[in-house]
DNA sequence: GTACTTTGCTGATGTTACCTCATTATGTGG
DNA sequence: CCACATAATGAGGTAACATCAGCAAAGTAC
């Protein structure tokens, strides 16, 4: 975690709104996940490029895939990798069809990382949303699908 | 906004979980709000700072105040400061009553300008929420309400 | 009052996670 | 085979944090 600095926001007088209210929740699942990833040497983006080398151990996943993955500029990646290669979670291989690319490949180690890590910020999940029901869950499931779809696929041509 | 790279995140074949349901509708309302807050050249901490001094606007806030609402050690907090004085939309104010301290008030631009970011903020959340009913969003602040409370009270022990 | 401790802010400086640009090696279309 | 595109990475920059040190003012103890 960069900061020490932890608490839980205003006491909120208000009434707070949706989008309010997603970010509070976000922010405490955030920060909850950091806190028992941590432990394993990982940050949120090094997990997640973790994940996308799992998804493609076959032929092991290109540094500028992962970077798009990651949402972050191509020379990016290659710092996020040299963190996962140095920690011996990931390594690199040259890519035999292209011999300018790079194929990087889970490691032993890296998927065991990778397992406790998913199982831990499961674990973190499961806490947080553990008050609602079975039904509620679901209930809350829908709705957010049904923001998220409505957000990806822009219907709204204006 | 920090880089220019920016999509949707994967297809996802897989059924989203709650978690990371709510991570992926709230990443794109902080990025749909950092958009339309950057024209104004804020960023989130300094939209916030100036929420922190509008609700103290008879005394202002001290940057001690503004350091904790924003989850930043104090030294930073005098960073977001200058940003916010440079602009012209934060004034530094000697503390009639301690003179070791500061009070920060915001200036009629500053009031202008927080007006216009909040606004703008409210403009695209309604706009995320707008594919819920009215019922919808009700039971959506609900659940969310539920699980922020349970997480607000850790009325767990154990 | 003198002395010690604490508090409030900020200067100096370091770290991290990004970026852009330049470089090198390789692939590809005329 | 040449021009151009693409893959990865080295070099170097910036923004947003951090910590620590310093100074002035307050509080506290005697």
């Amino acid at each position: 975690m960069r900061g020490s600095h932890q608490d839980a926001g205003e006491p909120s007088d208000v009434e707070p709104s949706v989008g309010d209210l997603i970010f509070r929740v976000t922010r405490r699942l955030r920060h909850a996940s950091a806190e028992v990833t941590e432990p394993l040497g990982l940050n949120p983006h090094q997990v997640r490029a973790l994940h996308v080398m799992l998804r493609s151990s076959e032929e092991g996943a290109r540094p500028t895939t992962i970077a798009e993955r990651l949402h972050v500029a191509p020379r990016s990646a290659t710092d996020v990798i040299d963190a996962l290669v140095s920690k011996g979670l990931a390594t690199r291989v040259p890519d035999p069809s292209d011999r300018r690319a790079v194929r990087i490949h889970l490691t032993d180690d890296g998927r065991v990382v990778l397992a406790h890590a998913d199982e831990a910020r499961d674990r973190v999940h499961a806490e947080a949303f553990r008050v609602l029901t079975e039904a509620e869950r679901a209930q809350l499931v829908a709705l957010l699908r049904k923001v998220d779809e409505a957000a990806t696929e822009p219907c709204t041509p204006h």
